[in-house]
DNA sequence: TGCACATATGCACATATAAGCATATGTATA
DNA sequence: TATACATATGCTTATATGTGCATATGTGCA
């Protein structure tokens, strides 16, 4: 049980929730994450090893970067995410997040890297 | 996204989420959940208090007693603890509250006896 | 090797919240 | 009306947790 109410904590912290709801669609970096978010980058670093430390996201490195993606074997967690991206249309922050994650390389010039193909040219 | 994450700060209380599942089966008095639980009336008392707020449940007196139900209208709530209840193998304090609710008829008369807590009556 | 950048972490502080205890409020009944 | 019972709430304390700032660690490149 003591899992459950875990995961509940971690889910009623904004930021991370922020996260997850990101994460959800596709891997990130730390400052992709922090640029999306326009959050701090300790804050961010900070949320990621508590979720890490609860085994929901899992990093690896790629060169300069640490990218950070959701663990796929927790039901409960895609659930809940999957709930909540059905209604999106209820939570404007969460939609705007997912607005500006479409256009993360207009923010992150510094994270753009050759590493995974970016979605091409695409502006507002 | 703020009736999101407080809607997770609810169930990322052990006893709150313990109440929770209870109701999820049947609405019930604050000394019948006091002694299912094997909690302290006040503290119960103030949980539900909190999920009042939330709109979460909801209180109708009947005489002597006060009994909460979950409220109907919640939908994200509803398929969490709908979730959870198809794997409750895995909680087995869950699993153990289910098991004495269905003697709860015993605790009516045992509101205001001394509730100490019992060992091996809670975990986490 | 040294520098720049990406990320992690230690520390200090403010705040939130859960719990226990005592007690107040509300209700039924003799 | 007095009393017993069911529930709510105020107060205090202990603890947890989020945040900012500064800085440490780690990596790649010139």
């Amino acid at each position: 049980m003591t899992s459950l109410t875990d995961l509940f904590k971690l889910l009623s912290d904004e930021t991370r929730l922020r996260i997850l709801m990101l994460l959800y669609k596709e891997p990130l970096c730390v400052c992709e994450l922090s640029g999306v978010l326009q959050t701090s980058q300790p804050k961010i670093s900070k949320n990621l090893s508590k979720l890490r430390d609860l085994k929901i996201v899992s990093d690896e490195r790629k060169e300069k970067f640490v990218f950070y993606s959701l663990c796929n074997d927790h039901i409960m967690l895609q659930n809940i995410l999957s709930e909540i991206s059905s209604q999106i249309e209820k939570y404007p922050d969460l939609r705007e997040d997912a607005l500006r994650l479409s256009q993360k390389d207009q923010f992150l010039t510094l994270c753009t890297l050759s590493l995974e193909p970016v979605e091409g040219g695409e502006n507002l």
